[in-house]
DNA sequence: ACAACTCATCGACGAATGTCAATGGGTCGC
DNA sequence: GCGACCCATTGACATTCGTCGATGAGTTGT
């Protein structure tokens, strides 16, 4: 077969559902939990970079092999990093053939911004 | 003598300096990490209510012991976490006799969601 | 002067985190 | 089919982090 690309790995919603923002009402500690986690995903230089990066990157998207040089850490430990934005809804991943492209949810990091907004 | 307010206890600048937008150019290692330090500030439960329930307090304003209750930790934990807004200029703090207030500095937030904004 | 009060700091501890080398699971080209 | 390639997972390790009890520093009222 060819090209499999599962759904695009959609994630885990989270953001959208939760969260008054942080300033107005009080937040309750179940939104907090959940905006914390989220913002635990950029609250990381080299993720950071990697988000930069992906972003940045020819035609918005970028494969593990494309991250690894720039952020200077090993291939597993960039996996790892990307996971965990992926996870947080962040970044979205897809498999073509033998590579994996990230790709940059800005909806997400626009939630984000709103929630903290004052 | 009485109500000793040592200026404000303004805080180090550091995020109003720093940084690109994290999308756009590529983000330098430097900012990066400055980014990430005050991220990791407000990327914790405990120290998002803290920040919600100051801002949501009468007057703007709240002492350590008004915190302790409603967050259900130690003195000291919650010392602790003010302390880390404080130096990432989340929060500022005023001695005022007895009572140490705590303020919100809504332009850092604002800075931050910026920041992050695609 | 002294006791009561508010808060910060210290030392300690377990949990979570960032990193790597080694390994394994798919995919492509020969 | 086989080796080369891309990537994820595993296990291990050192570091950082969140939390607490105990203590200390400063302020107020008696």
């Amino acid at each position: 077969m060819t090209v499999t690309a599962p759904p695009t790995t959609t994630v885990l919603p989270v953001l959208t559902e939760c969260c008054s923002p942080v300033v107005g009402q009080v937040i309750t500690p179940a939104d907090a939990e959940t905006l914390a986690t989220s913002l635990k995903a950029i609250a990381d230089p080299t993720r950071l970079r990697l988000v930069s990066l992906v972003a940045a990157h020819e035609d918005q998207e970028a494969c593990v092999c494309d991250l690894t040089e720039p952020v200077g850490l090993s291939q597993p430990t960039v996996s790892h990093h990307l996971k965990i934005l992926v996870e947080a809804g962040i970044l979205s991943r897809e498999q073509r053939g033998r590579w994996a492209y990230y790709r940059l949810i800005p909806d997400t990091l626009t939630d984000l911004a709103r929630l903290i907004t004052p």
